[in-house]
DNA sequence: AAGGGCAACAACCGCCACCTT
DNA sequence: CAAGGTGGCGGTTGTTGCCCT
């Protein structure tokens, strides 16, 4: 794999390429729980990363549907369209291309499609290529149409949600969608009472201070003491199952006292 | 066979926009 | 209105594999 080396930051997170164990407990906690809070989500998922590391690797390799490698003639050809048309809007881009990720999409151009247009440019042989779909972008690709086109891709991330077959549907709660045309973005207000469930249930994280260091925001630990949220609230893999019962609590607890 | 250079790409980092309080 | 929290975007870096000499 062509990645960094796995290291450790100074607040004890992971850092570097995903493992196995890591991409399988992301995604299986994302799968059933959604994504509420990136910030809080690793400790709870059971990951040592920091949310930001979580939500890129889920955006870019475990989201449903997410497509690697050997990009279509016709992907290409839309990438440089609307790269010609708006320019590093990887985003923008990504949304008009099922499947894709924005950062895939921005390495495959400065690797491959950089190149090649630069060199269609300058061979000759392409002057009257170039100058023929310069007219076609005008009617293909123009300015008017890739907006309209990218206006109408924000329904993009939910035909994810809407494809994606959740493997515990058929444990519903409020946490998880009910049926497969639920979005499964919970907002943070609906997660509030989360913590002090969890902490009510079996005291297992004895403290839990709203003072944590005026750090970094993505990096540094959500609860004051990491170390008891990696051993004894999110236990190893093996105890996969507790951190779902835990969960399955919560969804009670908030179907019963909050809806 | 060795090693230097380049290509590919996963992942990190900083910044910004938006939302909530 | 200001400040803080959060999500998202785009630029860049770092590592590894491959190719060429």
């Amino acid at each position: 794999m062509m990645a960094r080396t796995p290291c450790v930051d100074k607040n004890g997170l992971r850092k570097g390429p995903w493992s196995k164990e890591e991409d399988d407990k992301l995604r299986a906690y994302i799968s059933r729980y959604g994504h509420w809070n990136w910030r809080e989500l690793p400790k709870f998922a059971g990951v040592s990363r920091c949310g930001k590391s979580c939500r890129l690797r889920w955006m870019n390799y475990l989201r449903p549907n997410i497509k690697h490698g050997n990009f279509t003639k016709e992907e290409e050809d839309l990438i440089i369209i609307m790269h010609n048309k708006i320019g590093n809007k990887w985003a923008k881009i990504a949304a008009e291309l099922p499947g894709r990720s924005d950062n895939e999409i921005k390495n495959y151009w400065h690797t491959h499609l950089k190149k090649r247009v630069k060199s269609d440019q300058t061979d000759p042989k392409n002057m009257h290529r170039e100058t023929k779909n310069q007219t076609e972008s005008s009617d293909i690709g123009g300015h008017d149409e890739v907006e309209a086109l990218c206006a109408s891709s924000s329904s993009l991330e939910l035909s994810f949600t809407n494809t994606h077959e959740y493997p515990n549907e058929t444990n519903s709660s409020p946490l998880t969608p009910s049926s497969s045309s639920a979005s499964v973005e919970l907002t943070s207000s609906k997660f509030m009472v989360h913590d002090s469930l969890i902490m009510s249930s079996g005291d297992l994280i004895q403290t839990y201070s709203d003072e944590y260091d005026d750090g970094n925001f993505w990096t540094d630990p959500f609860f004051e003491d990491l170390d008891v949220v990696n051993n004894v609230f999110m236990a190893p893999s093996d105890s996969d199952e507790f951190i779902w019962s835990t969960m399955d609590l919560y969804s009670e607890y908030h179907s019963q006292f909050m809806m």
